[in-house]
DNA sequence: GTAATAGTGTCTATGAGACAATATCGT
DNA sequence: ACGATATTGTCTCATAGACACTATTAC
Protein backbone atom coordinates (compact mmCIF):
# COMPACT_ATOMS: atom_id res chain seq x y z
CA UNK A 1 0.00 0.00 0.00
CA UNK A 2 1.36 3.57 -1.25
CA UNK A 3 -0.13 6.89 -1.17
CA UNK A 4 0.51 8.63 1.71
CA UNK A 5 -1.19 11.55 1.29
CA UNK A 6 -3.30 14.05 -0.88
CA UNK A 7 -1.02 17.20 -0.54
CA UNK A 8 1.92 15.40 -3.22
CA UNK A 9 2.50 17.30 -6.00
CA UNK A 10 1.68 16.33 -9.08
CA UNK A 11 5.38 16.06 -10.27
CA UNK A 12 5.90 13.99 -7.33
CA UNK A 13 3.13 11.77 -8.01
CA UNK A 14 4.34 10.88 -11.61
CA UNK A 15 7.87 10.03 -10.57
CA UNK A 16 8.16 6.95 -10.47
CA UNK A 17 9.73 3.91 -12.97
CA UNK A 18 7.77 3.07 -15.76
CA UNK A 19 7.70 0.25 -17.80
CA UNK A 20 9.93 0.10 -21.24
CA UNK A 21 7.19 0.69 -24.54
CA UNK A 22 7.55 -0.75 -27.64
CA UNK A 23 5.32 -1.87 -30.82
CA UNK A 24 5.55 -4.83 -32.69
CA UNK A 25 4.41 -6.06 -36.19
CA UNK A 26 3.70 -9.26 -37.29
CA UNK A 27 3.48 -9.27 -41.17
CA UNK A 28 2.23 -11.93 -43.09
CA UNK A 29 2.44 -12.80 -46.84
CA UNK A 30 1.64 -15.46 -49.33
CA UNK A 31 4.52 -16.60 -51.12
CA UNK A 32 5.55 -19.88 -53.17
CA UNK A 33 6.65 -21.39 -50.03
CA UNK A 34 3.16 -20.55 -48.25
CA UNK A 35 2.23 -18.20 -45.71
CA UNK A 36 5.65 -16.20 -44.48
CA UNK A 37 6.47 -14.00 -41.92
CA UNK A 38 8.94 -11.01 -41.33
CA UNK A 39 11.53 -10.79 -39.42
CA UNK A 40 14.69 -8.90 -38.38
CA UNK A 41 17.84 -9.71 -37.14
CA UNK A 42 18.91 -7.85 -34.02
CA UNK A 43 22.09 -6.02 -34.33
CA UNK A 44 25.47 -8.24 -33.38
CA UNK A 45 26.17 -5.64 -30.45
CA UNK A 46 26.77 -7.31 -27.32
CA UNK A 47 25.59 -4.77 -25.50
CA UNK A 48 21.62 -5.07 -26.80
CA UNK A 49 19.65 -8.25 -25.91
CA UNK A 50 19.74 -11.31 -28.23
CA UNK A 51 22.28 -9.95 -30.28
CA UNK A 52 22.17 -11.53 -33.98
CA UNK A 53 18.82 -13.38 -32.79
CA UNK A 54 15.87 -13.06 -34.99
CA UNK A 55 13.27 -11.12 -34.02
CA UNK A 56 9.62 -9.59 -34.96
CA UNK A 57 10.38 -5.91 -36.41
CA UNK A 58 9.12 -3.24 -33.78
CA UNK A 59 11.05 -0.79 -31.75
CA UNK A 60 10.34 1.62 -28.94
CA UNK A 61 7.58 3.98 -29.11
CA UNK A 62 8.97 7.50 -30.03
CA UNK A 63 6.85 9.77 -27.86
CA UNK A 64 8.09 12.94 -29.94
CA UNK A 65 7.40 11.72 -33.30
CA UNK A 66 4.18 8.89 -32.86
CA UNK A 67 0.88 10.38 -32.45
CA UNK A 68 -0.36 6.89 -31.32
CA UNK A 69 0.24 3.28 -31.10
CA UNK A 70 -1.23 2.58 -34.93
CA UNK A 71 0.75 4.93 -35.99
CA UNK A 72 3.54 3.90 -34.38
CA UNK A 73 2.83 0.82 -35.86
CA UNK A 74 2.26 1.87 -39.44
CA UNK A 75 5.66 3.54 -39.14
CA UNK A 76 7.66 0.32 -38.60
CA UNK A 77 5.57 -1.64 -41.32
CA UNK A 78 6.38 1.12 -44.01
CA UNK A 79 10.06 0.97 -42.58
CA UNK A 80 10.67 -1.94 -42.93
CA UNK A 81 8.29 -3.02 -46.14
CA UNK A 82 7.74 -0.03 -48.40
CA UNK A 83 3.66 -0.68 -47.94
CA UNK A 84 1.28 2.09 -47.15
CA UNK A 85 -2.11 0.94 -46.08
CA UNK A 86 -2.46 -3.03 -45.73
CA UNK A 87 -4.56 -4.73 -43.47
CA UNK A 88 -3.61 -3.52 -39.96
CA UNK A 89 -5.27 -4.62 -36.66
CA UNK A 90 -4.53 -5.02 -33.30
CA UNK A 91 -3.49 -8.35 -32.01
CA UNK A 92 -2.73 -7.70 -28.29
CA UNK A 93 -0.52 -6.61 -26.03
CA UNK A 94 2.48 -9.17 -23.83
CA UNK A 95 4.46 -7.08 -20.74
CA UNK A 96 5.99 -8.14 -17.85
CA UNK A 97 9.33 -8.55 -15.56
CA UNK A 98 11.04 -11.17 -17.55
CA UNK A 99 10.72 -10.30 -21.28
CA UNK A 100 12.99 -8.33 -22.11
CA UNK A 101 16.34 -8.21 -19.93
CA UNK A 102 16.57 -4.53 -19.85
CA UNK A 103 13.54 -4.51 -17.53
CA UNK A 104 10.09 -4.92 -17.16
CA UNK A 105 8.58 -3.73 -20.50
CA UNK A 106 5.26 -3.79 -22.54
CA UNK A 107 5.08 -4.24 -26.30
CA UNK A 108 1.60 -3.63 -28.66
CA UNK A 109 1.68 -5.70 -31.18
CA UNK A 110 -0.13 -5.67 -34.28
CA UNK A 111 -0.80 -7.77 -37.23
CA UNK A 112 -0.90 -7.08 -40.98
CA UNK A 113 -1.08 -8.53 -44.42
CA UNK A 114 0.19 -7.66 -47.48
CA UNK A 115 0.27 -8.94 -50.87
CA UNK A 116 3.30 -10.61 -52.73
CA UNK A 117 3.79 -8.04 -55.28
CA UNK A 118 4.69 -5.64 -51.84
CA UNK A 119 6.51 -8.36 -50.20
CA UNK A 120 10.00 -6.64 -51.46
CA UNK A 121 12.11 -5.89 -48.47
CA UNK A 122 14.03 -2.51 -47.69
CA UNK A 123 16.65 -3.67 -46.65
CA UNK A 124 19.83 -1.35 -45.94
CA UNK A 125 18.86 1.65 -44.44
CA UNK A 126 19.46 0.02 -40.85
CA UNK A 127 21.73 -2.52 -42.15
CA UNK A 128 19.83 -5.03 -40.59
CA UNK A 129 19.08 -8.42 -41.99
CA UNK A 130 15.30 -8.70 -42.78
CA UNK A 131 14.12 -11.63 -44.32
CA UNK A 132 10.46 -13.68 -45.08
CA UNK A 133 10.30 -17.12 -43.06
CA UNK A 134 7.74 -19.88 -44.38
CA UNK A 135 5.42 -20.07 -41.08
CA UNK A 136 5.67 -23.63 -40.56
CA UNK A 137 9.39 -24.65 -40.52
CA UNK A 138 11.97 -22.60 -39.95
CA UNK A 139 10.36 -20.50 -37.63
CA UNK A 140 9.98 -22.64 -34.71
CA UNK A 141 13.53 -23.43 -34.80
CA UNK A 142 14.87 -19.73 -35.42
CA UNK A 143 15.26 -19.43 -31.83
CA UNK A 144 13.17 -16.07 -31.78
CA UNK A 145 14.25 -13.20 -29.48
CA UNK A 146 12.30 -12.00 -26.32
CA UNK A 147 8.81 -13.88 -26.25
CA UNK A 148 8.50 -13.13 -30.11
CA UNK A 149 7.94 -16.83 -30.76
CA UNK A 150 4.90 -16.76 -28.36
CA UNK A 151 3.46 -13.80 -30.05
CA UNK A 152 4.19 -15.11 -33.39
CA UNK A 153 2.13 -18.20 -32.53
CA UNK A 154 -0.74 -16.06 -31.24
CA UNK A 155 -0.87 -14.14 -34.16
CA UNK A 156 -0.80 -17.59 -36.82
CA UNK A 157 -3.21 -19.07 -34.44
CA UNK A 158 -5.38 -15.57 -34.58
CA UNK A 159 -5.09 -16.02 -38.33
CA UNK A 160 -6.20 -19.30 -38.93
CA UNK A 161 -9.01 -18.53 -36.87
CA UNK A 162 -10.02 -15.54 -38.63
CA UNK A 163 -9.68 -17.16 -42.47
CA UNK A 164 -12.53 -19.88 -40.67
CA UNK A 165 -15.40 -16.72 -41.17
CA UNK A 166 -14.20 -13.71 -42.44
CA UNK A 167 -12.53 -12.66 -45.85
CA UNK A 168 -8.95 -11.65 -44.26
CA UNK A 169 -7.41 -13.65 -47.04
CA UNK A 170 -8.64 -10.91 -49.61
CA UNK A 171 -5.89 -9.15 -48.29
CA UNK A 172 -3.19 -10.91 -49.03
CA UNK A 173 -4.19 -10.30 -52.80
CA UNK A 174 -3.56 -7.58 -55.51
CA UNK A 175 -6.33 -5.28 -56.03
CA UNK A 176 -7.88 -7.22 -59.04
CA UNK A 177 -8.22 -10.86 -58.53
CA UNK A 178 -10.07 -13.76 -59.47
CA UNK A 179 -11.96 -16.24 -57.31
CA UNK A 180 -10.05 -19.08 -58.13
CA UNK A 181 -7.34 -16.93 -56.58
CA UNK A 182 -8.50 -15.78 -54.00
CA UNK A 183 -10.15 -19.75 -53.11
CA UNK A 184 -6.09 -20.30 -52.91
CA UNK A 185 -5.19 -17.88 -50.54
CA UNK A 186 -7.86 -19.72 -48.15
CA UNK A 187 -6.20 -22.98 -48.82
CA UNK A 188 -2.96 -22.31 -47.98
CA UNK A 189 -3.59 -20.14 -44.85
CA UNK A 190 -5.87 -23.14 -43.41
CA UNK A 191 -3.60 -25.63 -44.87
CA UNK A 192 -6.51 -27.82 -46.12
CA UNK A 193 -8.14 -27.41 -49.38
CA UNK A 194 -11.67 -26.31 -49.59
CA UNK A 195 -14.77 -27.15 -52.07
CA UNK A 196 -14.65 -24.68 -55.11
CA UNK A 197 -18.72 -24.83 -55.61
CA UNK A 198 -18.91 -24.48 -51.25
CA UNK A 199 -16.17 -21.05 -51.61
CA UNK A 200 -17.95 -19.54 -54.64
CA UNK A 201 -21.58 -19.18 -53.23
CA UNK A 202 -20.16 -18.31 -50.18
CA UNK A 203 -18.09 -15.32 -51.73
CA UNK A 204 -20.53 -14.92 -54.42
CA UNK A 205 -23.46 -14.52 -52.18
CA UNK A 206 -21.66 -11.91 -49.23
CA UNK A 207 -21.33 -8.94 -50.61
CA UNK A 208 -17.82 -9.03 -50.68
CA UNK A 209 -16.34 -8.63 -54.42
CA UNK A 210 -17.68 -7.06 -57.29
CA UNK A 211 -16.89 -8.19 -60.92
CA UNK A 212 -14.71 -5.86 -62.67
CA UNK A 213 -14.38 -5.28 -66.76
CA UNK A 214 -11.41 -7.99 -67.44
CA UNK A 215 -10.58 -11.34 -67.17
CA UNK A 216 -7.69 -12.89 -66.50
CA UNK A 217 -6.16 -14.53 -69.21
CA UNK A 218 -3.79 -17.99 -70.02
CA UNK A 219 -3.59 -21.14 -71.53
CA UNK A 220 -7.01 -22.27 -70.50
CA UNK A 221 -10.58 -21.03 -69.79
CA UNK A 222 -10.62 -17.09 -69.02
CA UNK A 223 -11.52 -16.21 -65.53
CA UNK A 224 -13.72 -13.42 -63.91
CA UNK A 225 -11.93 -10.56 -61.90
CA UNK A 226 -12.99 -9.08 -59.26
CA UNK A 227 -12.37 -6.55 -56.41
CA UNK A 228 -13.07 -6.42 -53.00
CA UNK A 229 -16.43 -3.94 -52.91
CA UNK A 230 -15.02 -1.95 -49.84
CA UNK A 231 -11.96 -2.77 -49.17
CA UNK A 232 -11.93 -0.89 -45.34
CA UNK A 233 -13.86 -3.26 -43.90
CA UNK A 234 -13.31 -7.07 -43.75
CA UNK A 235 -16.31 -9.31 -43.99
CA UNK A 236 -17.64 -11.85 -41.77
CA UNK A 237 -19.11 -14.69 -42.70
CA UNK A 238 -22.36 -15.80 -40.27
CA UNK A 239 -20.81 -19.51 -40.17
CA UNK A 240 -16.91 -20.80 -39.84
CA UNK A 241 -16.01 -23.39 -42.89
CA UNK A 242 -15.38 -26.57 -41.18
CA UNK A 243 -18.24 -27.81 -39.60
CA UNK A 244 -18.00 -29.00 -36.09
CA UNK A 245 -16.47 -32.44 -36.38
CA UNK A 246 -17.88 -35.37 -34.41
CA UNK B 1 16.53 9.91 -37.68
CA UNK B 2 18.70 9.60 -34.64
CA UNK B 3 21.03 7.16 -33.82
CA UNK B 4 24.73 8.49 -33.79
CA UNK B 5 27.13 5.63 -33.01
CA UNK B 6 27.07 1.99 -32.07
CA UNK B 7 29.99 2.97 -29.10
CA UNK B 8 27.09 4.50 -26.66
CA UNK B 9 27.07 2.95 -23.62
CA UNK B 10 23.87 0.81 -22.46
CA UNK B 11 22.27 3.52 -19.93
CA UNK B 12 22.19 6.46 -22.50
CA UNK B 13 20.67 3.83 -25.08
CA UNK B 14 17.83 3.14 -22.83
CA UNK B 15 17.47 7.05 -21.28
CA UNK B 16 14.76 8.21 -23.27
CA UNK B 17 11.50 9.54 -21.85
CA UNK B 18 9.04 6.08 -21.55
CA UNK B 19 4.79 6.35 -21.88
CA UNK B 20 2.91 6.25 -19.14
CA UNK B 21 1.39 2.41 -18.81
CA UNK B 22 -1.82 1.31 -17.12
CA UNK B 23 -3.76 -1.10 -16.87
CA UNK B 24 -7.65 -0.72 -16.98
CA UNK B 25 -10.50 -3.44 -16.27
CA UNK B 26 -13.68 -3.19 -17.71
CA UNK B 27 -15.93 -6.10 -14.99
CA UNK B 28 -19.25 -6.81 -17.00
CA UNK B 29 -21.84 -8.34 -14.39
CA UNK B 30 -25.84 -8.93 -15.23
CA UNK B 31 -28.11 -7.98 -12.51
CA UNK B 32 -31.81 -6.94 -12.25
CA UNK B 33 -31.22 -3.70 -14.85
CA UNK B 34 -29.71 -5.90 -17.62
CA UNK B 35 -25.89 -5.87 -17.93
CA UNK B 36 -23.95 -3.38 -15.87
CA UNK B 37 -20.30 -2.03 -15.90
CA UNK B 38 -18.16 -1.11 -12.76
CA UNK B 39 -17.00 2.63 -12.74
CA UNK B 40 -15.02 4.13 -9.99
CA UNK B 41 -14.67 7.79 -8.90
CA UNK B 42 -11.72 9.13 -9.41
CA UNK B 43 -10.52 11.75 -6.56
CA UNK B 44 -11.76 15.45 -6.12
CA UNK B 45 -8.35 16.20 -6.10
CA UNK B 46 -7.70 19.38 -8.82
CA UNK B 47 -4.01 17.97 -9.09
CA UNK B 48 -6.01 14.75 -10.78
CA UNK B 49 -7.18 14.46 -14.12
CA UNK B 50 -10.90 14.08 -14.51
CA UNK B 51 -11.55 15.15 -10.72
CA UNK B 52 -14.56 13.43 -9.56
CA UNK B 53 -15.12 11.74 -13.04
CA UNK B 54 -16.37 8.29 -13.58
CA UNK B 55 -13.37 6.08 -15.01
CA UNK B 56 -12.58 2.26 -15.67
CA UNK B 57 -11.07 0.69 -12.86
CA UNK B 58 -7.50 0.83 -13.30
CA UNK B 59 -4.22 2.20 -12.67
CA UNK B 60 -0.39 2.42 -13.34
CA UNK B 61 1.31 -0.71 -13.50
CA UNK B 62 3.28 -1.50 -10.08
CA UNK B 63 6.60 -2.79 -12.10
CA UNK B 64 7.79 -3.91 -8.22
CA UNK B 65 4.46 -5.96 -7.73
CA UNK B 66 3.11 -6.93 -11.04
CA UNK B 67 4.45 -9.93 -12.45
CA UNK B 68 3.04 -9.09 -15.90
CA UNK B 69 -0.35 -7.45 -17.27
CA UNK B 70 -2.88 -9.92 -16.35
CA UNK B 71 -1.49 -10.54 -12.73
CA UNK B 72 -1.84 -6.10 -12.52
CA UNK B 73 -5.29 -6.73 -14.13
CA UNK B 74 -6.31 -9.35 -11.86
CA UNK B 75 -4.84 -7.72 -9.08
CA UNK B 76 -6.71 -4.09 -10.03
CA UNK B 77 -10.00 -6.67 -10.17
CA UNK B 78 -9.57 -8.58 -6.87
CA UNK B 79 -9.32 -4.80 -5.22
CA UNK B 80 -12.65 -3.18 -6.34
CA UNK B 81 -14.78 -6.89 -6.15
CA UNK B 82 -12.61 -9.25 -4.47
CA UNK B 83 -13.59 -11.67 -7.25
CA UNK B 84 -10.63 -13.47 -7.71
CA UNK B 85 -10.89 -16.20 -10.68
CA UNK B 86 -13.35 -14.84 -13.43
CA UNK B 87 -13.22 -14.75 -17.14
CA UNK B 88 -10.85 -12.43 -17.66
CA UNK B 89 -9.46 -11.51 -21.31
CA UNK B 90 -7.65 -9.25 -23.10
CA UNK B 91 -9.48 -6.30 -24.78
CA UNK B 92 -6.37 -4.30 -26.65
CA UNK B 93 -4.36 -1.43 -25.75
CA UNK B 94 -5.12 2.22 -26.82
CA UNK B 95 -2.24 4.35 -26.62
CA UNK B 96 -1.47 8.01 -27.69
CA UNK B 97 -0.40 11.79 -27.26
CA UNK B 98 -3.73 12.74 -26.21
CA UNK B 99 -5.33 10.71 -24.33
CA UNK B 100 -4.17 11.55 -20.61
CA UNK B 101 -3.66 15.03 -20.01
CA UNK B 102 -0.25 13.83 -17.88
CA UNK B 103 1.66 13.04 -21.04
CA UNK B 104 2.18 9.61 -24.20
CA UNK B 105 0.40 7.04 -22.20
CA UNK B 106 -0.67 3.97 -23.27
CA UNK B 107 -3.42 1.37 -20.97
CA UNK B 108 -3.62 -2.06 -21.59
CA UNK B 109 -7.10 -3.11 -21.18
CA UNK B 110 -8.92 -6.86 -20.07
CA UNK B 111 -12.49 -7.96 -19.81
CA UNK B 112 -14.05 -9.33 -17.35
CA UNK B 113 -17.68 -11.11 -16.83
CA UNK B 114 -18.15 -12.29 -13.16
CA UNK B 115 -21.84 -13.19 -11.75
CA UNK B 116 -24.12 -11.42 -9.91
CA UNK B 117 -23.19 -13.23 -6.29
CA UNK B 118 -20.21 -11.68 -6.51
CA UNK B 119 -21.33 -8.21 -7.84
CA UNK B 120 -20.90 -6.95 -4.14
CA UNK B 121 -18.32 -3.87 -3.78
CA UNK B 122 -15.36 -3.66 -1.99
CA UNK B 123 -15.79 0.46 -1.45
CA UNK B 124 -13.55 1.64 1.57
CA UNK B 125 -9.90 1.36 1.15
CA UNK B 126 -9.02 4.06 -0.86
CA UNK B 127 -11.88 5.93 0.08
CA UNK B 128 -13.08 6.16 -3.91
CA UNK B 129 -16.89 5.33 -4.82
CA UNK B 130 -17.42 2.73 -6.78
CA UNK B 131 -20.68 2.24 -8.28
CA UNK B 132 -22.27 -0.34 -11.07
CA UNK B 133 -23.91 1.31 -14.29
CA UNK B 134 -26.32 -0.16 -16.45
CA UNK B 135 -24.60 -0.53 -19.76
CA UNK B 136 -27.71 1.51 -21.69
CA UNK B 137 -28.63 4.14 -20.08
CA UNK B 138 -26.46 5.96 -18.06
CA UNK B 139 -22.78 5.56 -19.28
CA UNK B 140 -23.53 7.25 -22.28
CA UNK B 141 -24.20 10.34 -20.27
CA UNK B 142 -21.29 9.85 -17.10
CA UNK B 143 -18.54 11.38 -19.76
CA UNK B 144 -16.78 8.99 -18.56
CA UNK B 145 -12.78 10.21 -18.17
CA UNK B 146 -9.55 9.69 -20.70
CA UNK B 147 -10.58 7.41 -23.43
CA UNK B 148 -12.94 5.62 -21.07
CA UNK B 149 -16.01 5.75 -23.22
CA UNK B 150 -14.55 4.51 -26.03
CA UNK B 151 -12.72 1.91 -24.20
CA UNK B 152 -16.51 0.57 -22.59
CA UNK B 153 -17.94 0.63 -26.03
CA UNK B 154 -15.38 -1.77 -27.47
CA UNK B 155 -15.64 -3.96 -24.95
CA UNK B 156 -19.54 -3.50 -25.20
CA UNK B 157 -19.00 -4.57 -28.65
CA UNK B 158 -16.75 -7.22 -28.28
CA UNK B 159 -18.88 -8.62 -25.75
CA UNK B 160 -21.95 -8.28 -27.87
CA UNK B 161 -20.53 -10.15 -30.96
CA UNK B 162 -19.22 -13.01 -29.01
CA UNK B 163 -22.02 -14.01 -27.45
CA UNK B 164 -23.21 -15.20 -30.69
CA UNK B 165 -20.75 -17.72 -31.15
CA UNK B 166 -19.34 -18.64 -28.11
CA UNK B 167 -20.64 -19.44 -24.34
CA UNK B 168 -19.08 -15.86 -22.15
CA UNK B 169 -22.68 -15.46 -20.92
CA UNK B 170 -21.95 -18.78 -18.52
CA UNK B 171 -19.66 -16.79 -16.87
CA UNK B 172 -22.20 -14.43 -15.56
CA UNK B 173 -23.57 -17.17 -13.61
CA UNK B 174 -22.67 -19.23 -10.73
CA UNK B 175 -21.58 -22.50 -10.45
CA UNK B 176 -24.21 -24.21 -10.59
CA UNK B 177 -27.82 -23.18 -13.22
CA UNK B 178 -30.55 -24.25 -15.46
CA UNK B 179 -30.87 -23.87 -19.26
CA UNK B 180 -33.51 -21.42 -18.92
CA UNK B 181 -31.27 -19.17 -16.44
CA UNK B 182 -28.48 -19.51 -19.50
CA UNK B 183 -30.66 -18.59 -22.04
CA UNK B 184 -31.73 -15.55 -19.84
CA UNK B 185 -28.00 -14.51 -20.10
CA UNK B 186 -27.83 -14.72 -23.13
CA UNK B 187 -31.07 -12.96 -23.87
CA UNK B 188 -30.22 -9.76 -21.53
CA UNK B 189 -26.53 -9.98 -23.36
CA UNK B 190 -27.83 -10.03 -27.04
CA UNK B 191 -31.02 -7.75 -25.89
CA UNK B 192 -33.06 -9.72 -27.65
CA UNK B 193 -35.30 -13.18 -27.20
CA UNK B 194 -33.96 -16.31 -28.83
CA UNK B 195 -35.52 -19.36 -29.56
CA UNK B 196 -36.35 -21.89 -26.25
CA UNK B 197 -35.48 -25.07 -28.75
CA UNK B 198 -32.77 -24.44 -31.02
CA UNK B 199 -30.91 -22.82 -27.90
CA UNK B 200 -30.99 -26.01 -25.94
CA UNK B 201 -30.25 -28.22 -29.10
CA UNK B 202 -27.10 -25.69 -29.57
CA UNK B 203 -26.00 -26.12 -25.74
CA UNK B 204 -26.85 -29.73 -25.25
CA UNK B 205 -25.03 -30.84 -28.38
CA UNK B 206 -21.95 -28.53 -27.75
CA UNK B 207 -20.27 -30.10 -25.00
CA UNK B 208 -20.44 -27.15 -23.01
CA UNK B 209 -22.11 -28.00 -20.21
CA UNK B 210 -23.24 -31.53 -17.99
CA UNK B 211 -25.93 -32.43 -15.51
CA UNK B 212 -25.20 -32.61 -12.27
CA UNK B 213 -27.39 -33.89 -9.32
CA UNK B 214 -29.99 -31.90 -8.69
CA UNK B 215 -33.10 -29.70 -9.51
CA UNK B 216 -34.44 -25.75 -9.03
CA UNK B 217 -37.32 -26.12 -7.12
CA UNK B 218 -40.07 -23.80 -7.85
CA UNK B 219 -43.69 -23.32 -8.08
CA UNK B 220 -43.59 -25.26 -11.11
CA UNK B 221 -41.73 -27.93 -13.13
CA UNK B 222 -38.45 -28.54 -11.55
CA UNK B 223 -35.19 -27.99 -13.89
CA UNK B 224 -32.43 -29.64 -14.41
CA UNK B 225 -29.24 -28.38 -13.11
CA UNK B 226 -26.13 -28.44 -15.02
CA UNK B 227 -22.70 -27.16 -14.59
CA UNK B 228 -19.43 -26.18 -17.30
CA UNK B 229 -17.94 -29.17 -18.56
CA UNK B 230 -14.51 -27.44 -18.54
CA UNK B 231 -14.77 -23.71 -16.77
CA UNK B 232 -11.46 -22.89 -18.02
CA UNK B 233 -12.27 -22.53 -21.62
CA UNK B 234 -15.24 -21.25 -23.08
CA UNK B 235 -17.26 -22.94 -25.92
CA UNK B 236 -17.43 -21.63 -29.65
CA UNK B 237 -20.13 -22.57 -31.90
CA UNK B 238 -19.63 -23.02 -35.78
CA UNK B 239 -22.49 -20.53 -36.45
CA UNK B 240 -23.72 -17.35 -35.30
CA UNK B 241 -27.13 -17.23 -33.63
CA UNK B 242 -29.12 -15.15 -35.76
CA UNK B 243 -28.83 -16.32 -39.57
CA UNK B 244 -27.34 -13.30 -41.57
CA UNK B 245 -30.64 -11.22 -42.91
CA UNK B 246 -31.21 -10.53 -46.26
C1' DG C 1 -9.60 -32.82 -81.17
C1' DT C 2 -6.97 -32.47 -75.96
C1' DA C 3 -5.46 -30.27 -71.67
C1' DA C 4 -6.54 -27.19 -68.30
C1' DT C 5 -9.03 -24.29 -65.58
C1' DA C 6 -13.67 -21.65 -64.96
C1' DG C 7 -18.12 -21.95 -63.65
C1' DT C 8 -22.78 -24.44 -62.63
C1' DG C 9 -26.01 -27.95 -60.89
C1' DT C 10 -27.79 -31.63 -57.93
C1' DC C 11 -28.23 -34.10 -53.78
C1' DT C 12 -27.41 -34.70 -48.83
C1' DA C 13 -26.54 -33.30 -44.04
C1' DT C 14 -26.55 -30.07 -40.31
C1' DG C 15 -28.39 -26.93 -37.50
C1' DA C 16 -31.32 -22.53 -36.82
C1' DG C 17 -36.20 -20.51 -36.59
C1' DA C 18 -40.93 -20.94 -35.78
C1' DC C 19 -44.27 -23.00 -33.31
C1' DA C 20 -46.80 -26.68 -31.17
C1' DA C 21 -47.28 -30.37 -27.92
C1' DT C 22 -46.33 -32.65 -23.77
C1' DA C 23 -44.30 -33.08 -18.81
C1' DT C 24 -44.03 -32.00 -13.97
C1' DC C 25 -44.06 -29.35 -10.22
C1' DG C 26 -46.89 -26.29 -6.21
C1' DT C 27 -51.25 -24.86 -5.03
C1' DA D 1 -57.84 -29.01 -12.09
C1' DC D 2 -54.86 -24.72 -12.89
C1' DG D 3 -50.90 -21.87 -13.60
C1' DA D 4 -46.33 -21.85 -14.66
C1' DT D 5 -42.23 -23.26 -16.42
C1' DA D 6 -39.42 -27.37 -18.36
C1' DT D 7 -38.64 -30.28 -22.04
C1' DT D 8 -39.45 -32.43 -26.52
C1' DG D 9 -41.05 -32.74 -31.30
C1' DT D 10 -42.13 -31.34 -36.14
C1' DC D 11 -41.61 -28.76 -40.13
C1' DT D 12 -39.15 -25.36 -42.95
C1' DC D 13 -35.16 -22.93 -44.60
C1' DA D 14 -30.33 -21.62 -45.44
C1' DT D 15 -25.98 -23.07 -46.39
C1' DA D 16 -21.83 -26.28 -46.29
C1' DG D 17 -19.92 -30.60 -48.41
C1' DA D 18 -19.45 -33.95 -51.94
C1' DC D 19 -19.26 -34.70 -56.53
C1' DA D 20 -20.51 -34.44 -61.24
C1' DC D 21 -21.28 -31.89 -65.20
C1' DT D 22 -20.75 -28.12 -68.64
C1' DA D 23 -18.04 -23.98 -70.68
C1' DT D 24 -14.24 -21.65 -72.80
C1' DT D 25 -9.80 -20.74 -73.77
C1' DA D 26 -4.72 -22.19 -76.05
C1' DC D 27 -2.57 -25.49 -78.45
Amino acid sequence: MKKPAKQLLKKDRMDFPRPLTTVDVVIFTVLESGLNVLLVQRPEDPNEPYPGGWALPGGFVDIENDQDLESCARRKLKEKTGVDTPYLEQLGSWGGTTRDPRGWSATHVYFALIPAQDAVLQKGANAQDVAWFPVNQSVAKAKLAFDHLEILQAAISRLRNKVEYTSLPAYLLPEKFTLSELQHMYEVVMERPIEKSAFRTRVLSSNLVTPIQGMREGPNRPAQLYRLTDPNRPVFFPRTFKQKQK
